[in-house]
DNA sequence: CCTGCGGGTGAAAGCGCTTTCACAAGAAAA
DNA sequence: TTTTCTTGTGAAAGCGCTTTCACCCGCAGG
């Protein structure tokens, strides 16, 4: 930096205003800076900005199942915003089942990084962990679920509403008997999603029965189980809400064990029931989260409030899409497609 | 860090000492720094750390195709072994098809961020913008794909004997004409895998029909349009070698549009193809590469570089797997299940 | 007794920037 | 003309660490 300004004549002062936008500099002495940055091909350093300025230029990313398209959707969303602002992404990826050890770790960590702001994928309604950036005044926005806290943001959709019109759906096709598969009740969103549900029954006239709503954990492995078990009742269910991919497949996957042809012998509906091979491969109705948006739009707001930490909390509500397929096809109507769809066809 | 040698009674220099391990410390003293910076709840601040010392603790990434889940896997391998060595991920992801002028940005991003080292997945097999980062003495491990440099490391697989194998397997099982589509000419994996393809029909005396070979870049619609030609080929192929999971699943979908039963019309093997929901729902015959593996061996291999810059190159060969699925069943001894596996059960 | 040596330590000099402050000019207002 | 402004600028003081250097101490060897 010296030497750029050796060469364009000024002082160091005068480079960082030109570089930084700040202060006003003589056009024509801007533009020797700028001459000079380019031919010595000086990159200024970030490190000591961000010391100098304890402005930093990283936003951590705080994400669960990285593995799942969901969320990796939601971080190329993310990504992008982040790098159309200049900042730079910095991911730390949740093991399988975090514990809160690790969790903490990993805020410490993004802590002293340090950086700007952090976009955190809650696996829960409360993280007493991030009192270490509130401490240090970094702001944070929760995408997908809100965090229980007065200055956090969130960007999500409405999931009650999304799963009371799946539920809705699957009762206007004349199915009756219908399970719900959802996550733990330390998330909000799995709390939501079986509201919905409950709504829809009650709407309908259909009476709630608590053996027909499963809960666990976000895994395969809970479809898989509770679908077995939605399968023994007498009589077993007619329908099958999954209210999160994993769930969806566990469930989808107990359905080809047990030789279920689907939507003949019982229709299934998902969330976010796409990704990777077969985005209209497999056609069954799911509530589909704009997940990109979701991504850009918690990346937007985290940059808004680095800019401005005394604006009032948000809550973001984007809209959510219902996919209807054919594994929710109406029981009054079947046969729109020559055979049937059937889930053992695409299994091995 | 003032604070904290205050309270432990000490000079800052003694502070630094005790939290980098530099230096003698007594130990009594050493105590009372770590008993103070548990009380004081201290964090070293990375920036003011990389530069007095310039030793930075960021790690780059340079992804390409995020969405793909072979590369997914591969990040998580690089993020765990980051992570266990205590640095942090910079995440930069490509957009599809990147450009020149675009990587060129990211690199600069990098080099300036700064990192120590970067790790690059390449899209072709010369990258001159990398000139930035030798510029500036910042290692690069090259994943998937090794780089012409003779100061980059490479970590990969086999891709020519992994390419033989496989097609000597269709072989083996009776096919005789095997169309190959693979990436383009600028990538180093989709000429070997071409060249593996070649050998293992001259080893079989099969001679080798340029018309069976399809190259173009590696997304879904290179696979549907060589599949395409390839079943309009006279007489048709009897199967396909798609040589990567993107290219694969190109000829799947066209394969089902063309109403082609699989295997019994026409065998398909693939590379890394699983993934997302399916990791055994299609029952493709398939390279398997370590992804999880090749990623931490990447980063291991890169922070080695960055305590010792000066070893020599290494190339680093993981060994693959060889999947066998009913997608290249033997035409000799059909029906080993009831009824065939049909891409079409798995279409909309 | 003096020297030499190595463990243990603190003062102080940066690392490469930003930002404050003071101070030029010239322009506008009085 | 003098008094304000505004615009443009450089010197210098940090930001929070690391690292060098000088130094002190006690102990072994001469």
């Amino acid at each position: 930096m010296r030497k750029v300004a050796e060469t364009a004549g000024v002082s160091m002062a005068t480079v960082s205003r030109v570089l930084n936008g700040s202060g006003p500099v003589n056009a024509q002495a801007a533009e020797r800076v700028r001459a000079a940055i380019a031919s010595l091909k000086y990159q200024p350093n970030r490190a000591a900005r961000t010391l100098a300025s304890s402005r930093s230029a990283f936003i951590g990313l705080l994400i669960a199942d990285i593995q799942n398209p969901f969320f990796i959707e939601l971080m190329c969303g993310i990504e992008e915003e982040v790098r159309q602002n200049r900042y730079l992404l910095i991911m730390c990826n949740n093991p399988p089942d975090p514990r809160t050890e690790e969790q903490r770790q990993y805020i410490e960590i993004l802590a002293a990084a340090p950086v700007a702001g952090a976009i955190i994928i809650p696996i829960q309604e409360r993280m007493k962990e991030l009192d270490l950036l509130n401490a240090r005044n970094i702001p944070i926005v929760a995408v997908d679920q809100p965090i229980r806290d007065p200055s956090i943001d969130s960007v999500r959709i409405d999931n009650i509403t999304a799963a009371k019109e799946t539920v809705a759906h699957l009762i206007a096709n004349g199915y009756r008997r219908i399970g719900v598969i959802s996550g733990p009740k330390s998330t909000s969103t799995a709390n939501e999603r079986v509201l919905g549900y409950r709504q829809a029954l009650q709407e309908a006239g259909i009476k709630h029965d608590p053996v027909l709503e499963h809960r666990g954990p976000f895994t395969e492995e809970t479809g898989q189980n509770a679908t077995h078990s939605l399968l023994d009742l007498d009589p077993p269910v007619d329908a099958i809400f999954g209210t999160n991919n994993r769930l969806t497949i566990g469930a989808l996957r107990t359905l080809y064990v047990r030789r279920k042809r689907v939507p003949d012998d019982i229709a299934l509906v998902g969330f976010d029931m796409r990704g990777w091979a077969n985005p209209d491969l497999l056609s069954i109705t799911t509530v589909l989260q704009p997940a990109y948006e979701l991504g850009r739009a918690a990346a937007n707001r985290l940059i808004q409030r680095i800019r401005q930490p005394d604006a009032p909390k948000q809550e973001i509500i984007l809209p959510y899409q219902l996919l209807i397929g054919e594994s929710s096809h109406s029981r009054r109507q079947p046969g729109l497609i020559d055979g049937h769809w059937n889930a053992g066809g695409m299994l091995k």
